[in-house]
DNA sequence: AAAATCAGGACCCATCCGGTCCGCTTAGGG
DNA sequence: CCCTAAGCGGACCGGATGGGTCCTGATTTT
């Protein structure tokens, strides 16, 4: 359960790479760049920062030169907007608020709203992890991140 | 993303309309009566009963007159509980702690670890949520639960 | 002994998600 | 002025997963 998809996994990858130049205001990467730089396949990493970019967590560059670059710092990126990038609003059940499928029938249903109470505490929790900390958190001390560092290998190439 | 499975949205049902006649300890239901009484299919029911059982969330009784009982207060079961029954330990990814596939190839993968915080964080918050929170919370006056109603129609039986 | 009920599988099907590809548009650079 | 690099948007496919059903066996009560 709570599975959260592959796709989430990769923008936060993507998203860390894409921290290490994007301080330096106007430095872009592209997505082959990011693909060949973190191990991901391309066209998910271009698929990934499609969403990042439809949610303005990152701004793209047209055009030859163009790419991509963060838009906020990651301590100001909570993981519940990558979350909510990627795999839409964060809601446990189908059978939350106003979804799509209005709970199989009449409006009557005995757990309605039930849910609201634990997708708001997820969401309050989820909202108050940023990236920062999840760079920071957690690493084995000989893999602590390093901006420095040219990649991220999260699934090496088979060189 | 965070979809929780159908089943343990059953779950829930399942359990508050066992709670409906636990109270009284030597009082058991068994699955087809749940069936009926929650319009969850009778099968399923049976299945999700046999998940919490395992789980010790309830037990069973077997044989003629058998059935299941609540083996706890609703106040003591928190969702995660629940949750963690249906569907198995609550981790967000697949790439987490020790899980099945060692994270696609070499333990040097990039976020290793990362997750570990979100996911401690939904453990916490979905262990602060009981049963009974649910079953008070969010519901609109007029379907407040009463013990003394026979039934919670999730899905209304077709009349 | 017979009936009721749980136990524990195997099994099928629909849905969804990860992943890929294509053609189009935009913007630099020669 | 045109060509090329790069993002954009969509369609598309295959595998995995979960929801749901069924069948057979074990156990207890009457």
């Amino acid at each position: 359960m709570l599975r959260l998809s592959k796709l989430t996994d990769y923008a936060v990858v993507v998203l860390l790479r894409l921290a290490t130049t994007s301080e330096s205001c106007d430095a872009v990467q592209t997505s082959p760049g990011i693909a060949a730089a973190t191990g991901v396949p391309e066209p998910t990493v271009a698929k990934v920062l499609k969403a990042l970019s439809a949610a303005s967590l990152v701004v793209s560059h047209r055009g030859a030169r163009g790419g991509y670059r963060l838009l906020r710092p990651l301590d100001d990126i909570a993981i519940a907007d990558v979350i909510a990038a990627i795999d839409g609003p964060i809601a446990l059940t189908a059978c939350v608020d106003g979804a799509l499928a209005p709970c199989e029938v009449k409006g009557m249903c005995a757990v309605k709203g039930r849910w609201d109470l634990v997708n708001d505490a997820i969401r309050r929790a989820l909202g108050r992890i940023t990236l920062a900390e999840m760079r920071e958190a957690s690493i084995p001390p000989a893999f602590r991140f390093d901006p420095t560092l040219p990649t991220h290998p999260h699934i090496p190439l088979a060189d």
